[in-house]
DNA sequence: ACCATGACCTGCCCGC
DNA sequence: TGCGGGCAGGTCATGG
């Protein structure tokens, strides 16, 4: 389950299910998913065996768990990837792809992916930050989130502001979803040009950015079918929460006028033609 | 260097 | 009922 509050739903369910066990065996079901690791399948299940899980750690939608001993795992969720805990006699969901046993004899962790855009992998020496999240900024969530530098480096691009909300490299975290939802509250159009942007309109949809990811988190994250779910297969409740995104011609919960969906950059986009209206020419970059 | 686009996958839903 | 097209919240490689 993609953005930020649901990767996080999981982060906090990993880490009450495994921090502090330790693996007895791991079995690849399908290939695909740990194909960043680059030895194969076998060696994935042979490298984790006897080894014991810290805190799972987060940074946007990256997630890793490290391992006592300095490497971790590194997980994304892609599109449709999950992590559920089970107990070993509970039948596998369907699209299982990679199961983790515990020396313990407690329930097993199975990673879950339909789509298979997600995927693990062994970062040697990541338990502090993996390699492979280094290149992606910081998430508003981080303490050493520098608004302000943030909100600069959007301006200093020429795009549109949504896709540099999408730039995970700028800021890690947002979606498709949250972007639309952080554009509604701070009351700009997806395709505001950035480099005409003052300085206290990128610092106004970083904020909302953070505001509705919090308030999503509070409920557990966002999840409009049983694709997206936390480790124990429940969904959280945001959705009901969502102010644009997936309402069309619903009314605007501020003006009341119907909610247009527009297709942008190869996916939707959902705005109110009013409170976000189109800016004038030289200030929009489609 | 930046920026935009297509590719990577499976499965569901809709209209014909 | 069956089939094709469109759609889905992800990133990454590859062009310009």
């Amino acid at each position: 389950m993609p953005e930020l509050p649901e990767v996080e739903t999981v982060r906090r369910g990993l880490e009450a299910a495994v921090a502090g066990r330790t693996v007895s065996g791991v079995e690849v079901l399908h290939p695909r998913p740990v194909r960043r690791h680059l030895a194969g399948p076998d060696d994935f299940a042979a490298a984790l065996s006897g080894r014991t899980f810290a805190v799972p750690a987060r940074r946007g939608k990256y997630l890793w768990l490290p391992l006592t001993d300095g490497d971790a795992v590194l997980a994304h969720l892609g599109m449709s990837g999950q992590f559920r805990v089970e107990d070993a006699d509970h039948p596998d969901a369907p699209n299982t792809r990679v199961r983790f046993r515990f020396r313990d004899g407690g329930p097993e962790l199975r990673f879950v992916d339909q789509r298979m855009f997600g995927g693990l992998s062994l970062s040697p020496g990541g338990a502090e930050l993996p390699d492979e999240v280094a290149h992606i900024g910081r998430d508003p969530f981080d303490p050493a989130f520098d608004q302000r530098a943030v909100a600069r480096a959007v301006r200093r691009r020429r795009t549109g502001l949504k896709r540099a909300l999408l730039d995970q490299t700028l800021v890690s975290g947002i979606g498709n979803i949250y972007a639309d939802e952080a554009l509604w509250r701070a009351r700009l159009h997806y395709a505001r040009a950035t480099d005409t942007l003052p300085q206290s309109a990128a610092e106004r949809v970083l904020v909302e950015a953070r505001a509705v990811m919090a308030d999503a988190l509070l409920q557990g994250g966002t999840s409009f079918d049983a694709l997206y779910v936390n480790v124990n297969g429940e969904s959280g409740y945001f959705d009901r929460t969502l102010d644009v995104y997936g309402r069309a011609d619903e009314p605007c919960p501020r003006c009341g006028r119907p909610i247009r969906r527009e297709a942008f950059m190869n996916r939707s986009s959902y705005r109110c033609p009013f409170c976000q209206r189109t800016p004038r020419a030289g200030h929009v970059r489609w």
